[in-house]
DNA sequence: CCTGTGCGTCAGTGGACGCTAACGTAAGGA
DNA sequence: TCCTTACGTTAGCGTCCACTGACGCACAGG
C-alpha cells in the first residue's frame, strides 16, 4: 500500500493514471499530453505507477501500450473505507452516551 | 486533496492518525508511542495532519489534545471511489463488446 | 516571581525525489 | 544493412522533506 500512496502522491501521475483509465495509450501518446515535463520523465512516472501495481503494460511492436490497474488501489481504498466506518462507529458511541448522560446531543458537525 | 496524500503518505502519520482515530490524545503521549522519533519530529507530523484537515486540536492548560477528522480524507476517498466505479463501468462495456462480436469473454482476473 | 512542565518552532543536515540531457536498445521499413 | 521510430535507462543536479538539537512560549504551582 506505501508504494501506492506514493505513487497517486505526484500530480502529474495522478493525471496519467486519469488518461489510462478508460483508454489504453501507448507511452509517447501519454508524454505528448505534458507540456511541461519531457519523455523521460514520463517514462520514469510510468515505472513507478507500474512497480506500485497500478499500470498494466502491453507490448505491441516498438510500442509499450499503458493502461490504468484500479484494483492496485485496493488495499488503500479499504484503508479509507475502515477509517470511515471507525467514524461512524465513534458517532455512534457517543450518541449512545449523550442519551444516557442526559446531555440531549451536541453539534454534529 | 493533494495535501491530504502527502499526509498520509508518511509512515509515522499514518500512525499517528491510528493512534487517535479512537481516542484523543495529548502531544506527550503521541510521541511516547514512538521510539526512533524525537518529539520535535512529532510536532511537526502534527502540523502537516492539522494543515491537511486530518486532525482537530483542542487546547486544555499546557496540553494540546488531538484527535482524527475522518471527514479530511472524504476527497481522496471519493477519487479512489470515483476510479473504483469507473473501472465497474469499463468491465461492463467491455463485455458488452464481447458478447455483440462474439469473443464470449475473457478472463476477468 | 521563579521553577517545572508541555509543546511548538527554527536552523541546519542528510537523504530521497523529480527533472533533463545523453545514451542504449529493440522493432520495423527501404 | 542502414535508418528511423518508440521507448527505457543512466548520470548528474536542484529541490524538497524528515529529522535532530537548541531555543522560545504559555500555563500551573509554590
Amino acid at each position: 500500500m506505501q508504494s501506492a500512496i506514493e505513487a497517486i502522491a505526484e500530480p502529474h501521475r495522478r493525471e496519467i493514471l486519469r488518461l489510462v483509465r478508460a483508454a489504453e495509450l501507448p507511452a509517447g501518446a501519454i508524454a505528448a499530453h505534458f507540456e511541461d515535463v519531457t519523455r523521460p520523465a514520463i517514462s520514469q512516472h510510468l515505472r513507478v505507477l507500474r512497480e506500485a501495481g497500478l499500470l498494466r503494460e502491453r507490448r505491441d511492436g516498438t510500442r509499450r501500450l499503458y493502461r490504468a490497474r484500479p484494483e492496485g488501489l485496493g488495499d488503500l481504498r479499504r484503508y479509507l473505507e475502515q477509517f470511515w466506518d471507525e467514524r461512524l462507529e465513534v458517532l455512534r458511541r457517543e450518541a449512545e452516551h449523550d442519551e444516557r448522560s442526559g446531555h440531549g446531543g451536541g453539534n454534529r458537525n
